[in-house]
DNA sequence: GACAATGTTACAGT
DNA sequence: CACTGTAACATTGT
């Protein structure tokens, strides 16, 4: 669920669903051969730890940094879900069906917006203390799920991580002197660089950089000060307007209600290859290329 | 079958 | 050491 308004949506609406809830149990099917790379719950042994650790925990609120989901619980400790690409919480009534292993878990109501056959790929479950379920369904198992344990590993966690754009200290003149610490990337491959700055990825770089009418593969030295300033204010409003549209559910993302946001109806540039440029007076047709192992899409034309 | 998919990171090479 | 580019993670849909 990837960037910035999707994670930011997910995080405000499951805050007012389930703050002050209790975690009463945990369920996870990941298995040992899923798990790679840092310790997280698709670790069986880190599974049992981090059960025993948040099972009884009340939920003190959930909120966002970068493009991960933070639920604060008692004790000072965040449990910290990173969706990568295909994950997102859903927020319902779940009905397990304890010798399906694999795919234990079925929406209650079939005529639930949970019924979505992208709401299927549940392999965590929160059971709280009202009978409902946070579930995280994850497509294609890269998630990642952990404990952190307390102020100092919070803080820690997010040390190298880039400024958040929303915020209002985020100035042009911030944005201009973080991406400048890679002169040499491509604008894009920087705007998406997570330690440079937090929360935009694939869909919102190509549509921030559509806005300003900047090529995508310009490096980074070579953008103008009237540019970082245009980037800053087409950066605020377009993950705000992602934000406003309750994100984008071009692919799989869904909110904690199981449903879809909007954005997706709104892009310029992203999944348009060969449409029409629709900038007045622009004749150009929006191209698809690969930059720095990411799909790009842009006007040739319009974009310098 | 081939290709593409909202993300990150370990590793190889310069 | 610093920087940059690539492969890999696992699965589904077109």
């Amino acid at each position: 669920m990837p960037e910035l308004p999707e994670v930011h949506t997910t995080a405000t609406i499951l805050n007012k669903l389930v703050k002050g809830r209790v975690i009463i149990d945990v369920w996870t099917d990941y298995k040992s051969e899923y798990h790679t790379g840092r310790e997280n719950i698709k670790d069986p042994n880190y599974f049992t730890k981090f059960k025993k650790e948040i099972v009884g925990k009340k939920i003190v609120r959930v909120w966002r940094r970068a493009k991960n989901v933070l639920i604060d619980i008692d004790g000072n400790k965040t449990i910290s879900v990173h969706m990568k690409m295909t994950g997102h919480l859903l927020y319902g009534k779940y009905v397990f069906e304890k010798k399906k292993v694999n795919f234990p878990w079925t929406p209650a109501d079939t005529k639930s917006p949970l019924a979505d056959p992208f709401n299927r790929f549940v392999h965590l479950v929160f059971i709280l203390d009202n009978e409902k379920h946070i579930a995280f369904s994850d497509m294609r198992k890269f998630a990642t799920v952990n404990l952190i344990s307390d102020k100092d590993a919070l803080e820690k966690r997010f040390e190298k991580v880039g400024p958040e754009p929303l915020e209002e200290k985020f100035d042009w003149k911030e944005f201009k002197k973080t991406l400048m610490r890679r002169p040499n990337y491509k604008i894009k491959t920087a705007l998406m660089d997570q330690t440079l700055v937090a929360g935009i990825g694939n869909i919102y770089s190509d549509e921030i950089l559509w806005d300003i009418k900047v090529h995508p593969e310009r490096l980074v030295s070579k953008v103008s000060d009237i540019e970082w300033k245009s980037m800053t204010v087409s950066a605020k409003k377009l993950l705000s307007k992602g934000i406003d549209f309750g994100g984008d559910s071009m692919s799989d993302y869904r909110n904690p209600h199981g449903l879809r946001g909007e954005f997706q109806n709104h892009h310029s540039v992203y999944q348009r290859k060969n449409k029409k440029c629709e900038r007045k007076n622009c004749t150009g047709t929006i191209v698809r290329k690969i930059i720095g192992q990411r799909s790009a899409h842009f006007c040739d034309t319009c974009q310098k």
